[in-house]
DNA sequence: GCATAATTTTATGTATACATTAACAAATAC
DNA sequence: GTATTTGTTAATGTATACATAAAATTATGC
């Protein structure tokens, strides 16, 4: 039964079954292959995914320690749905986390070219803008987001931050083509490498949150304007 | 084999084996019954505990995902250890959460007995201070910090400032006792409240920034001034 | 026909068996 | 004596078996 580990995926040595279930279960649940609100028994991922339901098992806990799904003892594991007070909480835990990382990433930058995958990401955004092309802008902003909590230097905070960001990515994805054109995105982020490169912390700190409070009433206007009750 | 539940435990009901192991587990990291650096099989934490190692396993997953142990494939479950880098960056955290927490409680509390809790715990920091004993301030002070977290109304920063709060509390607990008197703590428990009750979300979030910060710097250089380079 | 009780089904929690492969040790070459 | 190779041990990852208890179903009483 033992499944040969496919190859060239993301991650370079996904080789064990419960870190496979991981990250296909991610997947699925970002893709909404397994839509927000629907039940599997640990039996029916297990067959899913051509494996016991041991390694099954263990993913679900760990999914749940990240709070994308559920485990209820006898009715299966349940995907997880995002209501508008929901994305309310994470945006604001998010907001306050990034900030923390901008604000170290200034404290950090003792060297102007640390900034250059923030510039590039830019230029990316930018171009992504110009050909309308709102997938692109998407990876080219989330790069962004990346390589910032790169530079803070806390892995610590760059794994929580992740975990939020998993709960809150099918949601973004829902409102990627509905929001308006993202041209103020653009500019704070130049503004903020600006205060980065600047190494004023303060400055930093103060851009980036009002960046992500605008990010976080938008989304959430979106949510209730299109009616999203559950996402 | 199969155990049966020990009663009138901490929890009401740790019915499951792996719940248990979960909270012995962590219990006796805390107490550094299983000292920070130190390794277990799972065999052996199994035996300890008195399961088998399936639930052993799934716990060691849960507290993995809590960054409380860290499993090496084949070279056991290691008790992680934190330095005082790791300090900083865990209270760099708690602060910003905290802040977020206050900030929360301000905007929602709409009459003024909701604060009653954090007086409540108010008093017997100030009553236990007098008394010199620092067990039942640091209790009245966990007591404190959890009230508000109630109030803010949000179970997902609960919890995972929680989790955090995990990590640290060894060094808490070191550092108790070669603190000086926590006099100042009470003052800027008091302003806090006083922020609360008057609404004002932005001088809630101040007062309690300052407030985590300095006991940050004063955690810090305690480690460091003792020596403490692993907890 | 409805409510309760008895019965069956079945999903899960846990234990256990077993193959695999990493860590360690021994042996060999130089 | 050191480095490389081979062999051994044993810890883990995974599958599976099984008991338990929740849910669902049927049967029974009124």
């Amino acid at each position: 039964m033992q499944q040969t580990v496919q190859t060239g995926a993301q991650e370079p040595k996904p080789q064990s079954q419960t870190q496979r279930a991981v990250s296909e279960l991610k997947r699925m649940i970002v893709s909404s292959e397994l839509p927000a609100g629907s039940s599997y028994l640990e039996t029916e991922l297990a067959e899913m995914l051509g494996m016991s339901r041991t390694p099954v098992r263990e993913a679900t806990l760990m999914l749940e320690a990240q709070g994308l799904v559920e485990v209820r003892p006898r009715r299966g594991v349940r995907i997880l749905s995002i209501s508008p007070d929901d994305m309310e909480e994470i945006y604001q835990i998010l907001t306050e986390l990034e900030c923390l990382a901008a604000e170290r990433v200034a404290e950090r930058c003792d060297d102007p070219k640390m900034l250059e995958p923030l510039r590039e990401a830019s230029r990316r955004m930018e171009a992504a803008l110009e050909a309308d092309n709102r997938e692109a802008w998407a990876k080219a902003d989330e790069d962004f987001h990346s390589r910032l909590l790169d530079l803070s230097g806390s892995e610590r905070l760059k794994s929580v931050i992740a975990n939020f960001n998993d709960q809150v990515r099918r949601a973004r994805a829902l409102t990627l083509y509905i929001r308006p054109a993202p041209q103020k995105s653009n500019a704070d982020h130049l503004a903020l490498i600006d205060a980065l490169e600047k190494r004023d912390a303060p400055l930093a700190r103060r851009i980036h949150r009002d960046h992500r409070i605008a990010a976080k009433s938008l989304m959430i206007s979106l949510l209730r304007k299109h009616g999203f009750h559950q996402v």
